[in-house]
RNA sequence: GCGCCUAUAGCUCAACCGGAUAGAGCAACGGCCUUCUAAGCCGUAGGUUGCAGGUUCGAGUCCUGCUGGGCGUGCCA
């Protein structure tokens, strides 16, 4: 229906251009939008607002002229000027009812488009150290990276989803430590307990397993304990599988997996650090400086420089990223997308400056970022503090246990990953409908129920005749649902566009309180045989859009509840 | 101090590249189940969009300054 507005605007331009009412170089964006306000019809325009200059005319004879210069079209029912100047555009019935033939037509693959152009994109998400259970933080990582995947892959990109775990700096180290203290019977409490060690009472599964000589598979890799209480080696190598495998458990616990598992210990075997910094010594960009060598970020844009080599000898972690990164680069990915917490954002200038100075033409942009801010966890009306190294935070895993897969992973998604959120434990684990994910999964029932209900009452469902009477759908809820199917394709593109899944949550809440209001003010199930077959053949067709949109969220559609 | 994010109804959040009367849910109040699942619907009430300027035909949205909150500002990641 955009379409075809957007067909005659750019025709009836062309008239003006023509008759010299407009000047002949004006090429507007022709910005056509659903109109929030039934009195405004269902499409407008604020064309003539924005050429009323350039044309020497008010607003309002501008849009008079462009109207008078619209080829006749049989979609459109009626054309008004209203306000300062819009264009409102009414849409004839039937020809808005044809979007139920399209999405009928297109199935699961309504609402897909070929924006990407098959472009290799990688999404980077969680990317958990391996020093203990995935967090709630996570778990919003995780869900708004999925979706995200999801998103883009049904925009036409071919999407790689992978996880970095940093398996090889001082984090791990202490992690070893921490294991190695639980294996000798420390207790935190203990003065001999390493310093910043790690406090959770996982660590002491992980060395009570470490003891027991248990085999635990990571990745593609089995790793047996050795059990050998002074091998701080093999404690370490343990426990960095031990935890992987956990946070794997959990994420396909939240249905979430990747394709790319990468080790930054990786990049020290195959001589990429070194080689980064090699290039970047050679490049002219770094400096040595109370014994440690420094990388010139300040002339990509940072505050100060930073150090990449430190005084002892290490790599600081930035070192690894700026590799890893690079590599990325090499595999060939033009747009790479990180998803991770806010609280990491002081990386993005050091990472891309590090990029810069490599010098191999990789662009300024890279690697794209979208950052989620910080979940607050309330119990009971109280802050539950999440801090990985005192040990006592909210894991992903007590939030599927306790909420459900489905209402987790919606909750986590349904805001902009720019607001921080409350997640209230007792509000989303209740069973009543204050969790928004019923709503939609409810209205995807209904349709559901609706169908097993003719079914039931031997009352044969023709969607053929219901196509052939989609004139019948005259309500005003009818023609709702209508534009409301057809907004769906633009907003995946949009969506995807701007790097925003959480535009489907609320996209889908849109839709499934229509339906339910059209359930509850129109019944279905009526005698005239025609009009159920029209009416059914559009909660079939609102039953498609609710399970590709649920689709992209990854969360269930149901048949019933 | 500096950098990033943020401030919208009592609470949690929306508002598509700047558009028309700022919308949902929860909480509150009043209605709707002998009719397709009431996990639903209908209605009432609730707002100086943190404050002050500016740009614009038009600002919650863009710019500047201020105030409050979060995060960062490690030779941690």
């Amino acid at each position: 229906m955009k379409e075809t507005i957007l067909a005659l605007l750019t025709a009836a331009l062309d008239a003006l251009k023509e008759r010299g009412t407009l000047p002949a170089d004006v090429a507007p964006d022709i910005k056509i939008e659903a109109t929030k306000d039934k009195a405004h019809g269902d499409y407008a325009t604020n064309l003539a607002l924005m050429l009323s200059k350039p044309a020497g005319l008010k607003p309002r004879e501008l849009a008079q002229a462009l109207i008078d210069a619209l080829p006749e079209s049989q979609a459109i029912s009626q054309v008004d000027i209203a306000g300062p100047g819009f264009i409102n555009f009414f849409a004839n019935t039937e020809a808005a009812a044809e979007i139920i033939r399209t999405v009928l037509d297109e199935g699961e693959r309504f609402g897909h488009n070929t924006q990407g152009n098959d472009e290799a994109v990688q999404v980077e998400f969680v990317s958990a150290n391996p020093t203990g259970p995935l967090h709630v933080g996570h778990g919003r990582g995780a869900a708004i990276g999925d979706s995200l995947c999801r998103l883009l892959a049904v925009n036409g990109y071919d999407v790689t989803r992978e996880f970095y775990y940093n398996d090889a700096g001082a984090q791990i180290d202490n992690l070893a430590l921490s294991v190695a203290a639980r294996v000798k019977g420390l207790e935190p409490s203990d003065p001999a307990w390493p310093q910043d060690g790690y406090r959770g009472e996982y660590i002491k599964d992980v060395a009570r397993a470490y003891l027991n000589g248990e085999t635990v598979k990571a990745g593609d890799r089995e790793t047996t304990a050795k059990g050998d209480r002074d091998d701080i080696q093999a404690i370490r190598e343990f426990a960095v599988a031990y935890l992987r495998r956990e946070q794997d458990l959990d994420l396909r616990a939240f249905g979430v997996e990747f394709d790319v598992y990468f080790l930054e210990s990786s990049l020290y075997r195959d001589g990429k650090v070194e080689a980064t910094v090699e290039r970047l010594i050679d490049n002219g960009y770094t400096y040595e400086s109370d014994g440690a060598l420094w990388l010139k970020t300040t002339e990509f844009g940072d505050d100060k420089d930073r150090v990449m080599r430190k005084r002892e000898g290490g790599y600081t972690y930035f070192l690894p990223d700026v590799a890893y990164h690079h590599d990325k680069w090499n595999r060939g990915f033009k747009t790479v997308i990180n998803e991770q917490g806010a609280d990491h954002h002081s990386t993005i200038t050091r990472v891309r400056a590090g990029l810069q100075a490599l010098e191999t033409g990789i662009p300024e942009g890279f690697p794209e970022y979208v950052l989620h801010q910080m979940v607050l966890v309330t119990r009971s009306g109280v802050e539950v503090k999440i801090s990985k190294r005192a040990g006592s935070y909210v894991t992903l895993r007590d939030l599927i246990d306790e909420v459900g897969r489905d209402a987790t992973r919606y909750f986590l998604i349904a805001r902009a990953a720019t607001s921080q959120m409350t997640f209230d434990i007792d509000l989303a684990r209740s069973q009543t409908n204050d969790n928004p994910v019923y709503y939609i999964q409810y209205a995807h029932a209904r349709v559901c129920s609706v169908l097993r209900k003719a079914e039931r009452e031997g009352v044969q469902f023709d969607q053929a005749r219901g196509l052939a009477q989609l004139s019948l759908l005259t309500e005003e809820r009818e023609k709702d649902l209508m534009n409301r199917l057809a907004a769906y394709p633009e907003l995946i593109a949009r969506a995807a566009r701007a790097r925003e899944p959480y535009q489907v949550a609320q996209y889908l809440q849109e839709l499934a309180g229509e339906f339910h209001s059209y359930y509850n003010a129109v019944k279905v199930m009526v005698e005239d045989d025609a009009l159920r077959d029209a009416r059914l053949t559009l909660g079939v067709a609102v039953r498609q859009v609710l399970a590709n949109g649920l689709g992209i969220l990854g969360v269930s559609a149901p048949e019933e509840m």
